[in-house]
RNA sequence: GGGUUGUUAGCUCAGCUGGUAGAGCAGCGGACUCUUAAUCCGUCGGUCGACAGUUCGAAUCUGUCACAACCCA
């Protein structure tokens, strides 16, 4: 198997380097870099990059021509070339570096003849560096007038066409360097991710919160309801698991004392694909001891809020057509009041309280649902059924049922019910907080009725943690906690239809 | 898993009810010292996703498969 595999591959490799070689571009390049290499070093390192590009145009771009031209700056600037307008001894290279684009002036007179005759054969995909004056151009452009232009790195590849750029949804993903290269939007979705990121951790430990890093690897998954991805560790001789959520181990650290701490990671299900479902995904996840769920729906309106603000300068988002409005308080409703706002005089309180009703509602639908599911259980499948995907303004539910929330404090006044919440906008699930159960009996209980379930035949049930119940014991104070999906909040605010335009590799499928 | 659409030159795409495979860009050669997807002239480049079938003849019709995008579960 192994060997067939291997045998496998490489023939796939040479193949590839056969049609890799045959190509007649790829061709001409490859002989363009035979001589560079016959001419000395052809990938030199020795270049001083003193300015880029977006800067530039930010300083300089409203500047009067003239005035320009008469302050002298000197510059010096690497990056790929993009564009090349050849005539005959003058000629303008668009070249871009990670701030963004500049035009370079190239003449006979300032770069010499041979330079010059070389350029010209020079590539778009290359990269290139020159120095000398910053000035304007007669139509107006910025633009750099070479007196020194060097060739650093041969592109052996064409790029995609210039003007449609790559287009090809699949080429995006599998070759994210292209799409990076060719689409500004792309750049931009992917700075705004890093900035929301940092955002998030500048708001939180602003407020005096720890960050942790706890095992991506598991010796029992635990802390959602989903499919793990296992391996092995060959040492130990166990089997472990990829984390599907760090929950448990964080609440440790609130039993250790550290009363505030996030943590911003992978987790990873063996689950399906979808636009809204990356095996590999973003969260973050945070508690605060001495916190409710109530003040964590506060501090995530603030977050959402503060975040979006500070990244795209402006609270209301366009998502697909939807107008959100993250600077309103959020709606907060319980599962029963949701499908009664969403579906007007369609349901009575008593018939959403009413199991047999429940029951044959769902079955009518041909609604996912457990038959053997209490009344709570059975308003959710409904809620979600039929309701969920109606939540286009952000909208906080309320009071989940205990049984499918093990890990949830219940509510003093409802037993049956939780003081959890789940944060919706665009019908997606963005967030999902909780009072944290911290009697140590009652999760005790609730971990054993898990794996009734998974003995049942429920995959996705909860193993029993023996450590995670050992150090509740020990005590955790009444704590918050809440993780918010960072994959979904980024889609939300660079308006993404997909997960995968908002993950720079996402999974996909083996090429060959 | 089901449905829809797609797969043609390095890239973006045409190609009608079957009759010798097309354009633009990129490449190569030439002209051109202020261009902006530069322009103009010339030129190279294809296993039409794979396999099978129908046919005198298939990029085109049929089937199967592969991959992808979107929608649904």
């Amino acid at each position: 198997m192994t060997n067939e595999n291997q045998t496998n591959a490489t023939l796939q490799d040479e193949n590839e380097q056969g049609e890799f070689r045959q190509n007649q571009v790829v061709a001409e390049r490859r002989e363009k870099l035979k001589k560079l290499r016959g001419q000395g070093i052809a990938f030199p390192n020795d270049f001083d990059r003193t300015h880029m590009a977006g800067d530039l145009q930010l300083l300089h771009g409203d500047e009067d021509k003239d005035a320009l031209e008469a302050r002298n700056i000197e510059i010096a600037v690497a990056g790929r070339m993009m564009l090349k307008r050849v005539m005959g001894k003058a000629s303008f290279a668009t070249v871009q570096d990670m701030s963004g684009r500049i035009q370079f002036f190239i003449s006979q007179e300032g770069v010499g003849a041979e330079t010059y005759e070389a350029f010209k054969h020079w590539d778009m995909g290359d990269i290139i560096a020159a120095r000398g004056m910053l000035f304007k151009t007669n139509k107006g452009e910025l633009s750099l007038r070479c007196q020194e232009l060097r060739l650093l790195t041969k592109s052996l590849r064409p790029l995609p066409e210039k003007f449609h750029g790559l287009t090809d949804q699949e080429q995006k993903y599998r070759q994210r360097y292209l799409d990076l290269i060719m689409n500004a939007e792309t750049r931009k979705t992917f700075v705004v991710r890093s900035r929301v990121v940092q955002a998030i951790r500048a708001f939180l430990t602003g407020r005096g919160y720890l960050e942790v890093e706890t095992p991506m690897m598991h010796p029992i998954p635990g802390g959602a309801s989903a499919r793990p991805f296992v391996t092995h560790h060959n040492a130990l001789d166990m089997d472990i698991f990829l984390r599907i959520a760090p929950e448990l181990y964080l609440k440790r650290l609130v039993v250790g004392g550290f009363e505030k701490v996030f943590e911003i990671n992978r987790n990873f299900r063996n689950e399906g694909l979808s636009t809204r479902h990356n095996p590999e995904f973003t969260m973050i996840e945070f508690y605060e001891a001495y916190r409710d769920y109530k003040y964590l729906m506060d501090l995530t309106e603030e977050m959402f809020r503060e975040v979006t603000t500070s990244v795209l300068g402006h609270a209301v988002v366009q998502y697909q057509g939807h107008t959100i409005n993250l600077a309103e308080p959020f709606d907060r409703l319980t599962i029963t009041q949701a499908i009664r706002k969403y579906h007007p005089g369609q349901y009575t309180d008593e018939q959403l309280h009413d199991r047999p009703f429940l029951l044959e509602t769902l079955r009518r639908m041909n609604a996912a649902h457990h038959p053997t599911d209490g009344v709570g259980g059975l308003q959710l499948s409904l809620f979600e059924e039929t309701t969920e995907s109606l939540l286009i303004q952000p909208t906080f539910i309320i009071d989940y049922p205990a049984e499918t929330s093990p890990l949830a404090r219940r509510n003093d006044r409802d037993p049956s019910i939780t003081d959890r919440f789940e944060l919706f906008v665009v019908g997606r699930e963005l967030a999902n907080g909780f009072s944290e159960l911290n009697d140590a009996e009652d999760q005790a209980e609730r971990f054993m009725e898990q794996v009734r379930q998974k003995e049942a035949g429920d995959a996705e049930a909860m193993h029993y943690d023996a450590d995670y119940i050992r150090a509740l014991e020990y005590g955790l104070p009444p704590t918050a906690g809440e993780g918010i999906g960072i994959d979904r909040l980024i889609m939300l605010l660079t308006d993404s239809p997909s997960i995968r335009d908002v993950i720079l590799f996402p999974q996909m499928r083996r090429e060959d």
